[in-house]
DNA sequence: TGGGCATGCGCAA
DNA sequence: TGCGCCTGCCCAT
């Protein structure tokens, strides 16, 4: 389920289950091998950027967590069973047990190698004081679509599959349009549909790029394929054309070609 | 029961 | 550009 609003979620959520308690950190896999040395520290808190996931202890260490494809907490019955041998690591507080199993990263990281992951990063629409200035020279500098940009956590942070489809839909983009075409109007605006719908979405918790009033529903009673207008549909809810599904760089690019003409926007 | 799929990413060629 | 890695879930059999 990782987008970066799932990240910042989770960040917060994990500050509240155990900021402050002395907690006990373990790998019931093995193959987070820092876990002793957090183990019986104080958590202080969980921090966020883009999609990477940070546990500040009281004794200096920091536990880096990127969900990769897999990746996925549980939040356990508390007092929980017996780990799975799956699990990644299990943190157990005073009135909280959680589980991360299938991440692509779960490891201790030194502040520096913090500032080297924040170094390589674009700007991430869910921070307060990031800005999409950044993010626009980043995109400015590629060569390559538009659709594989959005990806590149190099240009911009936290956005993935679903946000960059719902994204170039919006602003009429197709996804095959040159970096360098996309104008600084599209550009800030992609960025401030961006900066609404994930701000909204970790507190949601779950991605929605449409407006209610278009679908005719109150938010909380929207159906799943009412969230989103393009992402694993068949039919564009605008015009009926056909959504094309096509592989870009490994990953399922969906666009409607009427609404998203390939030949790139109206100027 | 097993195959396919999923909201990622890094690396080798 | 393609592949390997990480795991859970859903669906067809």
């Amino acid at each position: 389920m990782p987008e970066g609003h799932t990240i910042h979620r989770a960040a917060r959520r994990h500050t509240r289950l155990f900021g402050g308690q002395r907690v006990s950190v373990t790998s019931p896999q093995g193959k987070f091998l820092g876990a002793d040395v957090v183990d019986g520290a104080t958590f202080v808190r969980g921090d966020a950027y883009g999609k990477h996931l940070f546990h500040h202890y009281d004794n200096g260490g920091i536990v880096h967590v990127h969900l990769g494809l897999f990746g996925k907490f549980f939040e356990r019955e508390h007092p929980a069973g017996p780990p799975l041998e799956t699990q990644r690591m299990r943190i157990v507080g005073a009135d909280a047990t959680l589980d991360l199993s299938g991440a692509t990263a779960c490891e201790l990281v030194t502040p520096d190698e913090v500032e080297q992951i924040f170094a390589r990063l674009g700007p991430d629409p869910i921070r307060r004081g990031d800005d999409g200035e950044r993010g626009w020279k980043n995109l400015q500098r590629r060569s390559i679509e538009v659709g594989r940009s959005l990806m590149d956590q190099k240009v911009l942070s936290g956005v993935g599959n679903v946000y960059r489809a719902e994204v170039l839909f919006v602003h009429g983009i197709h996804p095959e349009v040159p970096s360098k075409e996309i104008t600084r109007e599209q550009w800030d605006g992609m960025w401030a549909s961006l900066t609404d719908w994930m701000r909204r979405d970790v507190r949601s918790g779950r991605i929605t790029t449409t407006d209610p009033d278009e679908i005719g529903r109150t938010r909380s009673r929207m159906k799943r394929d009412d969230r989103v207008h393009v992402y694993k549909q068949d039919r564009c809810r605008r015009c009926g054309t056909e959504i094309r599904r096509w592989d870009l760089a490994g990953r399922w690019a969906y666009a409607c070609e009427t609404c998203q003409p390939p030949s790139g926007p109206p100027r």
